[in-house]
DNA sequence: CTGAAAGCGCTTACAG
DNA sequence: CTGAAAGCGCTTACAG
């Protein structure tokens, strides 16, 4: 049973078809309205070369006049360019993937790709193994974010034969080397944040790390190089979450260490949770402990002490990605722009440390 | 040109098909393997009550070991089921749209359906045609989040044929009467929140509002209306946009009204941002004015101080969304669960009012 | 209950 | 440069 909707003020008309007609234009009707076989217009369909002009602007002009569009199912069967993205992905909310997702999903509009979704439940070889099957239609290119283990587990899944790209973090030595994998520079992210709070005179800097369990958290990676190469203490990490609600568990712990005078967070929800913490342990922000977030979620400049952060551009890295995609299968297409940069955002919760006799 | 991924640890083997064979495995395969015609295996792939039940077994079995999945193209030109959604938005990211998706692909993935998406550039009727005219491929579903001008365009610009569901704001009258609609009580929610902050002993509420062309606020009706009830005053509602910035600079001019005592934000990022404005301008958030959120997204609980809300559970909707959808494809499908109530979170953003003797 | 036929709307060689 | 042919992998009537 089809739904009919109600009042149709906008209703879709083409205005030359007969009304009653049910079923879409098809590359025949634009044929007959042209005098030409459909397999011309095939051909100007996908732009093929041999074509007289002449005719070629005859079929363009039906094929406005019908409303033509052709029928995606029937080009993927026929082995025709599908142009069609499905990205693979542990998580649609959180801000990382939400804005890289946004990021493709514009790249992929602008060059009238189709985007699908496809979220990966858990690290489980047999969901991977089941998720990466459904995402892998025939024509279909994809894009993974590989930024967890599930991510990770799936990328490295993927049957040889699919065209796709992947978010990932930094890559190990040169494996990233020629790959259609796209990056930030986590690493560097975390060491400005690290050397700015080491700057501000702080003893050392204490971390509240995202999951990262079968890779390397380069965010952490950051940090413990900038502490080594000033030779500040490098504390245990605190393993955290995703959520604010983590960062305020790890924030509880935390301020209950009077030495602890400045944190690094893995993301801007953990360093939330850990301000609210402080607060609440009666330690203030950035009075008696400095607090620095990563990747800049709209939210951090409004957040009481403004958040100090290092912005990440995930949308733009997003778009990068697609870029790439698009480069794999068309090797004539624009190469993707440079990838953005980290960018230490100098606000409010992170101050001088107190000039103090102990520690 | 496509690209092969490097080391391959958990490469996706079937075991059965003969390594080198390039092309996925068909319905011939499988009638072969079985010792049928690929007519029975179609059979039995879309559950056909006529088969042999012996043979059945025999074909689930062969397609078990070929690991044979059907190709949805080929499926689709048919004129099979093709289990696909794709949701049509004007957005992505912002909180109740990117909850109300993550609901909807849940529940999509749970049944089985590949999900597409498809975001609106615009609320110009070219754009919206042609969003919608590229959404709406042949045998596949639409969910349309009709929040804002663009999506409620596109909702009434859809074809009569494609099966629709909707997430929408509360319909007018009787207007949403037996459609495949779902909405959040967002009158209530609002008349609850003003209720809660007259009770607080405030002389009146002032608004922060979502943007809503072409549409009624809801939550501005429910906040009036609240306001009327208790005899308070109405005063101008304050338009801003989606983001926290906006509530911020709205925020700015509230805050230079001595009179102004409690505000009720359209959404948490627009309320986190009055509350940076109040704090800002050195007002007290409680002490001088209580402020309270819409939706409860996750960062409000940390907020400084934690943000009073209502809750509207998005993700619940999109899921029960969905299931509104299956039901219209499969009059057999399940009943969609009851949608979420709102509810009001109270935490520490809002307080008595001041005993004052002005106003 | 199960085969053989026809067709979904396209594309890619193959002839002219 | 442009037709006519064959086929992509499936489904739905039509015969048996």
């Amino acid at each position: 049973m089809i739904y009919v909707t109600g009042h149709n003020p906008c209703m879709v008309v083409t205005g030359h078809t007969s009304a009653s007609e049910p079923r879409p234009v098809s590359i025949r009707d634009v044929a007959a309205a042209a005098g030409v076989s459909y397999q011309t217009v095939s051909r100007v369909i996908n732009g093929h070369p041999s074509v007289k002009p002449s005719t070629r602007d005859l079929v363009r002009a039906a094929i406005e006049d019908l409303g033509f569009r052709p029928n995606r199912a029937a080009r993927a069967l026929a082995g025709g360019p599908v142009q069609s993205v499905t990205v693979l992905t542990a998580d649609t909310t959180r801000y990382g993937y939400r804005a890289g997702l946004q990021g493709i999903e514009e790249a992929a509009r602008a060059a009238g790709f189709a985007v699908g979704i496809r979220v990966l439940e858990s690290a489980e070889p047999a969901d991977i193994k089941d998720a990466v099957a459904r995402a892998t239609e025939p024509g279909a290119a994809l894009i993974v974010i590989a930024y967890e283990k599930a991510g990770v587990l799936a990328l490295s899944a993927l049957p040889p034969t699919v065209a796709a790209a992947a978010m990932v973090g930094i890559p190990e030595g040169d494996e990233g080397e020629g790959k259609p994998w796209v990056w930030l520079d986590d690493r560097k992210a975390a060491a400005d944040a690290t050397r700015y709070l080491l700057g501000l005179g702080h003893h050392t800097v204490h971390y509240a790390a995202i999951p990262s369990p079968g890779r390397v958290d380069q965010r952490m990676a950051g940090w413990r190089s900038a502490l080594e190469a000033a030779g500040a203490p490098v504390p245990a990490a605190v393993q955290c979450g995703w959520n604010p609600r983590s960062g305020y568990e790890a924030g509880l712990a935390l301020a209950a260490d009077p030495a602890v005078t400045a944190i690094l967070g893995g993301n801007d929800d953990l360093a939330l949770g850990v301000m609210r913490a402080m607060h609440e342990a009666g330690r203030a922000v950035p009075g008696d402990v400095s607090i620095v977030g990563f990747d800049d979620m709209p939210e951090a400049e409004f957040m009481n002490p403004a958040l100090t952060t290092v912005r990440q551009d995930f949308a733009r890295l997003g778009r990068a990605c697609f870029a790439t995609l698009l480069r794999l299968l068309d090797s004539s297409a624009a190469a993707p722009a440079p990838w953005p940069e980290p960018e230490l955002i100098v606000r409010e919760s992170a101050g001088p440390a107190r000039r103090a006799g102990a520690s």
